[in-house]
DNA sequence: ATGATGATATTTTTT
DNA sequence: ATATCATCAT
């Protein structure tokens, strides 16, 4: 057998990194240094070379694309489908072992998988009957909390409240949550990583038995793990296992979620003789731009270093724009994107990325005038809508009559009668029974609820069993089929508003022909098809569906776009307080993590970048200026271009070349704009005062202002003042003076 | 049970 | 500016 197709497409050090003894490993990959390819061709290395059955390799990834990805090119690498390899997500392998095991896991036969949204209704619902204030007890936090704990493999019994009573009530929260989810029978996503880190934990014989048979553990973005992957990892590698992980601390994102990029130095610690791989030939993009994005990156400490470079061309400089508002960024790109595709350029090869959503719509605006057809990434997927949740809920139910968050989400979807007070009664029965609501229902019928109540649950009790009935045996699109004709669900749908309600009937037809295209995989092949179905569609928010694949402009955050690639790039945004985002801007963690988030952005572009900013913009209603982005300044500047606006409106303020170094230049960081204050649309009417001009302040005092809003006495201005900061001051009160 | 009203927040996302 | 959400009135 030949190895050439594995080892012959490789550079040097990627085979150097494929072909590594069998020992724990780490390779830091930069971007475009061929991760993935490095990953694949590792594990046909070994099922090659080293003779490993692809029965002992487990490969994680973190999304289902990447994993689907992975398993598409080592077959194609190894020339079959390998069938008993496993490849999955930390949480579709978690699933996997739990479906398994799931009376020495503790959990019911068929238990069901709580995504997000699942589990902050069913925290709203705790609150609720806890009668506790949701403006003191916010949801969001009490789901922040126990998601947290349960990534850092925490029990509510591992916490100590110390003398703080609300950190207290966070964790009689936590327990009391927890004993929701297990008498209904579900599970949550990070219960499913902690859960099956348990199972291996507790049951000796199950981890030996793992332990030997997956002898090559591969993970993929390692710097992503949070703690109980890690502890995860760790135990079904063993202590003397040799462990194959990939990842990029200059990549890592997402610390805000949990990821721990000291993951990757506590590898090397825990794994004694770890051997480190780095591979940093970029193949992907133009000298320039490594170069932009290596200057930039070099600001970050405690790296453990890196630098990306490429045989290929330097390529043209990077180009920054300099906007006066947000909508003259969106027309600078329109009419970049207008030239691109005049010359005969792909659309689908252009990205605009930015930090936050909110920034995509003037974009879109600007699109939509001129008529270039875009995409945007994120936002709803199919299986998180609502009209196919409530279609998943009683398709959940018909498997788990416990499931209390399905009962009570389409009780009285359509509407037939059961209000809240019959749902209150039934939840204080259900109680009292320590039972589920679809058993106090059974109780409730003749005590406790009135006659139309009662004719009422009695007929959505009978609609469940009759469906129950008529839908088994059947072929699973069949019965998500007869499912929505017998619940009334479609008919409801078409009732609706003619288009809200014709897209969610189309939507729930697409599910029956999900349903008709689905067949499971590895990890559900055991399971009743209904079942296999649900966790997938709990498992995969459904991304790949499906989509018109017309030649579209690219727009997403740039979290979205990491892992891709686009011959030309459009970071937009460029402007301190929006990237980097305020919120990070005061700890140097956060800071960095943004600056990271900036590398990523500028290494996706593989021919040209752009960076772009605005003076001024308007954010949730009101105009700001803002500083251009720090990262702007910290790009090596013989890289950069300036593209001078159209209208030769600037005035000289400084002697900067750059409109930002003029910026930069202006001490207290405040800036007169560069521009006629008086072009500038809805700028308030407040004599005397004018968007730029200095004003002293009897306290703060001198200072620029920044914007102004409302007129007459009550108006409201903001001030960056040279000692204080910016300031919001009311006109009546503030007695400014003009300078 | 549906729609109007007002309060509130508003970084990033996968599973 | 705008979206979401709870509350209240119809």
């Amino acid at each position: 057998m030949t190895l050439d197709p594995i080892l012959e497409p490789l550079n040097e050090a990627q085979r150097a990194a494929v072909t590594a003894p069998l020992a724990p490993v780490l390779v830091l990959a930069g971007a475009g240094s061929g991760k993935t390819r490095v990953l694949t061709h590792r594990i046909a290395w070994l099922i090659q070379a080293e003779g490993a059955s692809p029965h002992s390799v487990l490969a994680v990834t973190f999304t289902n694309k990447a994993a689907g990805e992975m398993r598409t090119r080592i077959e194609h690498l190894l020339g079959v489908p390998p069938g008993q390899l496993w490849i999955g997500t930390f949480h579709g392998i978690a699933h996997r072992l739990l479906r398994r095991h799931w009376r020495e896991a503790g959990l019911s036969e068929s238990f069901q998988i709580l995504d997000s949204e699942d589990q902050q209704r069913l925290i709203k619902k705790l609150l609720k009957a806890q009668q506790l204030d949701e403006s003191r007890w916010v949801p969001r936090e009490v789901q922040w909390f126990i998601n947290s704990n349960k990534d850092e493999g925490r029990r509510p019994k591992d916490l100590k409240a110390g003398n703080d009573p609300v950190r207290a009530q966070m964790i009689r929260l936590y327990g009391l949550y927890e004993e929701t989810c297990e008498r209904n029978g579900v599970v949550d996503f990070a219960e499913l990583l902690l859960r099956s880190f348990e199972l291996l934990r507790d049951q000796p014989a199950l981890l030996q038995h793992y332990r030997q048979r997956f002898r090559h553990v591969l993970v993929d973005e390692f710097q992503d793990t949070n703690a109980i992957q890690y502890a995860w990892l760790r135990l079904i590698a063993g202590a003397d296992g040799h462990p194959y992980v990939v990842g990029d601390d200059d990549q890592s994102v997402y610390r805000w979620r949990g990821a721990r990029v000291e993951n990757l130095q506590q590898f090397q610690r825990d794994f004694a003789g770890a051997k480190l791989y780095r591979l940093e030939q970029n193949y992907r993009s133009t000298g320039t731009i490594l170069a932009a994005a290596n200057g930039l990156i070099a600001n970050n400490s405690g790296r453990l270093g890196k630098t990306l470079w490429t045989s290929g061309e330097r390529g043209e400089p990077v180009r920054l724009y300099a906007a006066f508002n947000e909508r003259d960024e969106a027309e600078f790109v329109t009419q970049r994107i207008r030239d691109h595709v005049a010359r005969g350029g792909m659309r689908r090869d252009i990205a605009i990325l930015y930090r936050s959503n909110a920034q995509s719509r003037v974009f879109e605006e600007a699109f939509l005038s001129a008529r270039i057809p875009y995409r945007v990434y994120g936002g709803l997927r199919f299986f998180e809508r609502a009209e196919i949740k409530d279609a998943l809920a009683y398709l959940r139910l018909l498997v788990n009559r416990r499931d209390d968050a399905s009962f009570e989400r389409i009780v009285n979807l359509p509407t037939r009668g059961i209000g809240a007070k019959s749902l209150d009664t039934l939840r204080e029965a259900a109680k009292t029974a320590g039972g589920s609501l679809w058993e106090a229902a059974g109780l409730c019928l003749g005590a406790g609820l009135g006659a139309k109540a009662s004719a009422a649950l009695q007929g959505f009790i009978g609609l469940i069993e009759r469906l129950a009935a008529e839908v088994a045996g059947l072929a699973l699109h069949e019965q998500v089929d007869r499912m929505l004709a017998v619940t009334g669900l479609i008919e409801f749908h078409r009732r609706e508003k003619a288009d809200r309600g014709e897209a969610r009937v189309e939507n729930l037809e697409e599910l029956v022909s999900a349903a008709r295209g689905f067949s499971a995989d590895g990890a559900n092949a055991d399971l009743p098809p209904l079942e296999a179905f649900l966790a997938h569609a709990a498992l995969e928010s459904g991304e790949g569906q499906a989509d018109a694949w017309e030649d579209c402009v690219q727009m997403m955050t740039l979290h979205t776009a990491k892992g891709l690639e686009f011959p030309i790039v459009f970071l937009s945004g460029m402007e301190d307080g929006l990237f980097p985002h305020q919120r990070s801007i005061t700890d140097l963690e956060g800071l960095e993590e943004e600056r990271r988030l900036c590398y990523v952005g500028m290494t996706r572009a593989m021919k040209q970048l752009y960076l772009t900013y605005a003076e001024q913009r308007r954010l949730h209603g009101i105009d700001s200026y803002s500083q251009p982005s720090r990262f702007i300044k910290e790009t090596p500047e013989e890289l950069l271009e300036e593209i001078r606006p159209r209208l030769q409106v600037m005035r000289p303020v400084a002697a900067g070349r750059f409109a930002h170094e003029r910026a930069f230049a202006r001490p207290g960081g405040a800036y007169a704009p560069s521009f006629a204050a008086g072009r500038l649309r809805g700028e308030s009417e407040v004599p005397g005062f004018r968007l730029g001009a200095r004003v002293r302040h009897g306290k703060f005092g001198e200072g620029v202002i920044l914007s102004l809003e409302g007129s007459g006495p009550q108006a409201r201005v903001q001030v960056n003042f040279e000692r204080q900061g910016t300031k919001w001051l009311v006109m009546q009160y503030a007695n400014l003076e003009p300078l």
